[in-house]
DNA sequence: CAGGATTGGCTAATCGGCTTAGCTTTTAGC
DNA sequence: GCTAAAAGCTAAGCCGATTAGCCAATCCTG
């Protein structure tokens, strides 16, 4: 039997691409095995299961996040960071639904965990953004989590097909963009 | 053999019961079986499967939802009313985690299928709020998405342990309503 | 290059969860 | 009371995750 050459990182990978594919719930390590050309159990080889394996996606995705947004806002300040940030981010999740869903629900395990870093990465990539307002140092903790809840909300309600009528969705989210840009100026 | 006087309705109000108490994903047949008294098979008598169940408990969800809501509402408006919407959804996800996930990702089949009009109904007591606002008429339903994001995307993300840090959550959540209440008032 | 150790693959088997089939008893309607 | 539908049960099938244990390929060392 030749061998497959894989590695954890390669199975994760195929796996993040087949949960964008047919879900994350639809991703069975069945599945999985077929797509790298292995039976099931030589999965367990690389990864300790399915558990881990999620916790490796969301790895994965948080880090690939925090590079998007993260090149997506350099160069640019105030609204315009807002805006990009923001599109880089509901982008990545509309075209990878099944990883992003992967970091919902998972807790770092300690303070040297990836999954910390990786957030702490995207975290630092929204906070970038807003350095471009006035906002004071107290309240820097709260902006962040309702640009995350925003973000995060719209993204996810769209993914699962949350909205109903008929108004167009591109527009929404930039309308969206300048109600925050709005009440992040206003006082 | 005594029977267990179950029908559909007790069937779905001990599933959405359990789901909040074990989560959505530890919510199994065999498990509700026992919560209700019968044995497994027992319960297809009642519900069509796994899920059928979701999305009657969807329903119920949403219908709970629209009312503690529409109530919460009731007499005020403005920044109150916004207010008293956002604390009233919020309190409802957090005490509830486990019906309210079972809302997400579930399309109403038709026009006449029930999830709509409860959605419907929900998506009315937020309409209701923005009435003591002056939004364009265009912008109503761009608002209102903006509005359901928010309040979706803090909860869920709460609900999921999503917020890392030491800054108090409530205080980010009253935090949120100020930020709202003054991007839907600036122009 | 030989030879052991490690690695990555496999088959077989267990366990648990969902679901269907088919039987039996209760209950409701007449 | 009698019949038919409804609601329960046991048995059984399927599928997915996981573990155990075997074997071949590769790697490291002398």
């Amino acid at each position: 039997m030749p061998r497959a050459g894989l590695d954890a990182a390669a199975v994760v990978a195929a796996g993040a691409a087949l949960a964008d594919e047919v879900g994350l719930a639809g991703l069975t390590m069945g599945l999985l095995a077929e797509r790298v050309g292995v039976r099931t159990p030589s999965l367990y080889k690389h990864v300790g299961g399915q558990e881990d394996l999620n916790r490796r996606i969301a790895v994965l995705a948080l880090g690939e996040a925090a590079d998007a947004v993260g090149a997506a806002v350099r160069g640019y300040a105030g609204r315009d960071a807002l805006a990009a940030a923001a599109r880089a981010f509901r982008a990545f999740v509309l075209e990878h639904p099944g990883r992003y869903a992967a970091t919902i629900g998972v807790a770092p395990s300690g303070p040297d965990d990836p999954l910390a870093a990786a957030g702490q990465r995207l975290l630092d990539a929204f906070t970038a953004v807003l350095r471009g307002y006035e906002i004071e140092e107290s309240d820097v903790d709260h902006a962040l989590r309702m640009l995350r809840s925003l973000c995060h909300g719209f993204a996810t309600l769209q993914s699962a097909n949350g909205f109903q009528w008929s108004a167009d969705i591109d527009e929404s989210f930039e309308w969206l963009i300048a109600f925050a840009d709005r009440g992040l100026r206003a006082r």
